[in-house]
DNA sequence: GTCTATACGCAGATAGAC
DNA sequence: GTCTATCTGCGTATAGAC
């Protein structure tokens, strides 16, 4: 158990254990955090989940919307958010289509960005800037994508980019609230789908 | 200020006086209720709000639950909620867009209900029926709407009136959200114009 | 019907021993 | 770094006087 830290051990505490609970505090947070939202959450359910006292909890991260920010920021490192565009080769249908799949297939994540996402419109919410400045790269990033299709010829006639980019996110967000309260009813990927065959053109 | 309740005023007490202070309270609640959420509001906040105590609003509801539900009863009965269809004179497209452009204007609607439709997704929460049961009112009745288009050869070909239907009413609160975040730089009617633009023919 | 008072519990955060 | 104990405040809901 005892983590080698070389001859003199006397400066630099125990890096290694320390990112360790970290991470379990973010797995726990971004659980309960799905399960209850931000305000329906407490620290002592982190600190339960997370195996550890809420005082302890407190030491890693040292306030309740500190820790929801750090889960927001996880969150999209493990994702892959999106935000930044990828593998320059992947065509815009695929990339959202196998975005939308993974996310139907790994627990939690959805609930997650949904609640909070709804939550966040609210007065005094400190995830709010967060959702505004990640719906304002997304509308960005889009935007361009969709340009460089039209300059290619591959965006039906009469489809804005800017409108089209903000419809498309519109679009994933609102179907993944319907999935989550019925999932059996609504088909996320075929909905994107549809969409994405709507406004672009054929190679 | 004295209501005329007939001679005799022994029996049946004064309604009147009940059902203003419960409209007083309902437009208390759904005030507090969008800009906190329901998790977020206080029963004290709504009682501030309406000018009386905590305990005079839970005489008329007896709890917090019940409140929320009756509170999202009479937003319905207010805004026209779509369910119902009304007019079979105006189009479809005309609806929509009215029904946004109304939305825009009435302070409070669109933050209620982009709000607790959030909220609702979690586990426990005394609004997940109201919205899951509302979600498959809205799909049956837009799929029937444009399964008559079709029919008169309006829906353009490959366009499966189902996945269009979850499709409209995901993109309409999608971008609600959006919008309530950036008023300024998303163009909520012009959203939904091009999205039923690109599905429907012109007649 | 409406109030004051209060029961009862949990929230987030801090102090200080170990 | 981690804990127990505690501070301080607010939450919903109830009891009972008026």
């Amino acid at each position: 158990m005892s983590t080698k830290e070389g001859p003199q051990a006397s400066r630099r505490g125990p890096y290694a254990k320390s990112t360790e609970r970290r991470q379990a505090i973010l797995t726990a947070a971004h659980a309960v955090f799905a399960a209850r939202g931000y305000r329906g959450g407490s620290l002592q359910d982190v600190a339960d989940r997370a195996g550890m006292s809420q005082t302890s909890l407190l030491h890693y991260f040292p306030s309740k919307s500190q820790l929801l920010l750090a889960v927001l920021n996880w969150r999209d490192s493990i994702t892959g958010d999106g935000t930044a565009p990828p593998d320059p080769e992947e065509s815009l249908v695929d990339a959202v289509l196998r975005q939308a799949r993974f996310n139907e297939d790994v627990p939690g994540v959805l609930e997650l960005y949904t609640v909070l996402c709804g939550e966040a419109v609210t007065e005094g919410h400190p995830g709010r800037p967060y959702f505004t400045n990640r719906f304002e790269e997304l509308r960005r990033s889009y935007t361009r994508q969709l340009r460089e299709l039209a300059g290619e010829g591959r965006l039906r006639p009469g489809v804005d980019p800017e409108v089209a980019a903000a419809s498309l996110i519109g679009l994933w967000d609102g179907i993944q609230t319907q999935w989550l309260l019925a999932p059996d009813k609504v088909d996320m990927a075929g909905c994107l789908r549809g969409y994405l065959e709507l406004i672009l053109l054929p190679e």
